[in-house]
DNA sequence: GAATAGTTTAACCATACGGTTAACAACAAT
DNA sequence: ATTGTTGTTAACCGTATGGTTAAACTATTC
């Protein structure tokens, strides 16, 4: 039994990736263990083989679905870069993360209601969130009468509900105001721009 | 058969509403019939009695929670007030909306994006967004020099964005940061106040 | 090439689910 | 009193679902 770890990962590989599939697009009620086998184009029975079960399926999908979702933050929040920079790149980097991965928001969100407790479990020994210096910076800004007043948790919640947002409400900018699949890539794309200049000019003092 | 529409209503409200909790909560594929039975303290069969089906009681329920969410940004939009009353009243009215039915906007928002056709059935004969007077007054500021640059859209998708999307993410605000149901209740009420000075000072040119 | 360990499959199982039915209760109309 | 209508219940039905099993297949080791 030398070398399956090929095979074994490949079969593994298909499920996780099937699964993600499924998952992100049905949520974890609306999704079913044949169509993921489907999906995979496996057998039912391999899909317990390789996980026990759809919790622990589902497990995986999702932390690395939040493991993804997080990072692009924090990363950029923990840089040294200045407040202007962190959410310009922020923003930036955000969205195009989202046009990479568009069911990723809804899914972790949606799951993160239906099951509070799930998040303590993986968030204390893998995502760890440090706006300290993020805040301080705001703050200084603040102090010095450069920026309005605004509570800096306030402020980063506002930047995420803006790259976030679009996405979970897609359908809605669809039947509401008749943007097609071309309209939307338009209107993330003019976003990534207009979001940083009115976010940076709302931040600033007249 | 006189007048049983007095309790006939009254199972009727009672199953409704019964409904309403649970499928806010679970959303439609994790709502079980039993769980909505049990909820009304009434017997599984009178669910099928009085609405005919699991998809026609959601629909009911999904229908009257669209209904409310939306005509609280429509009626203020569309309103003869100037920019700025219309951003204030907007950002306060929709926050306190959604504190009375913090379920909603996650449940709308992800069934719509589960079933994007569901929108089309019920939004021509019941939801008309006629944005067009709104737009018009941000383009005319911007215009006249008086705002940045921003496609009204933008704006629109950014304020309601930043009302909805703090109940949406509450769980992961909980534990990323702390917040407890206390808290939470502090930064929702900070929020109303601080989100209106913020977009119009992020709308003003300096 | 037999033995062994890992992989894959079809058939199966128990349960949960949405939905139905048939009998019954309440009560108004005749 | 009888009939008909509406409301209510427990028991039931067919199916879909997550999960299991035992046998077959594959490949590796000796």
């Amino acid at each position: 039994m030398i070398n399956n770890s090929v095979l074994e990962t490949e079969a593994e590989n298909k499920i996780k990736e099937a699964a993600r599939k499924i998952f992100h697009r049905r949520g974890f009620d609306g999704a079913r263990m044949q169509e993921i086998a489907d999906e995979a184009q496996i057998n039912k029975a391999m899909l317990h083989y390789y996980f026990r079960s759809k919790d622990k399926l589902f497990e995986a999908v999702f932390k690395e679905a939040a493991m993804k979702l997080f990072p692009v933050v924090i990363l950029i929040i923990e840089s040294d870069l200045d407040v202007d920079e962190k959410i310009k790149k922020l923003i930036h980097n955000y969205i195009d993360f989202i046009i990479d991965n568009p069911y990723v928001p809804g899914f972790v969100l949606h799951e993160l209601t239906q099951n509070p407790e799930r998040m303590k479990h993986f968030v204390a020994s893998n995502v760890l969130m440090r706006p300290q210096k993020f805040f301080s910076q705001i703050q200084e800004g603040i102090d010095s009468g450069k920026y309005i007043p605004i509570a800096p948790l306030q402020l980063m919640v506002t930047i995420v509900a803006s790259c976030i947002f679009p996405f979970v409400a897609k359908p809605m900018l669809h039947t509401l105001f008749g943007l097609d699949q071309d309209d939307f890539g338009e209107f993330i794309e003019q976003r990534k721009e207009q979001m940083t200049q009115f976010i940076l000019n709302g931040l600033y003092k007249k």
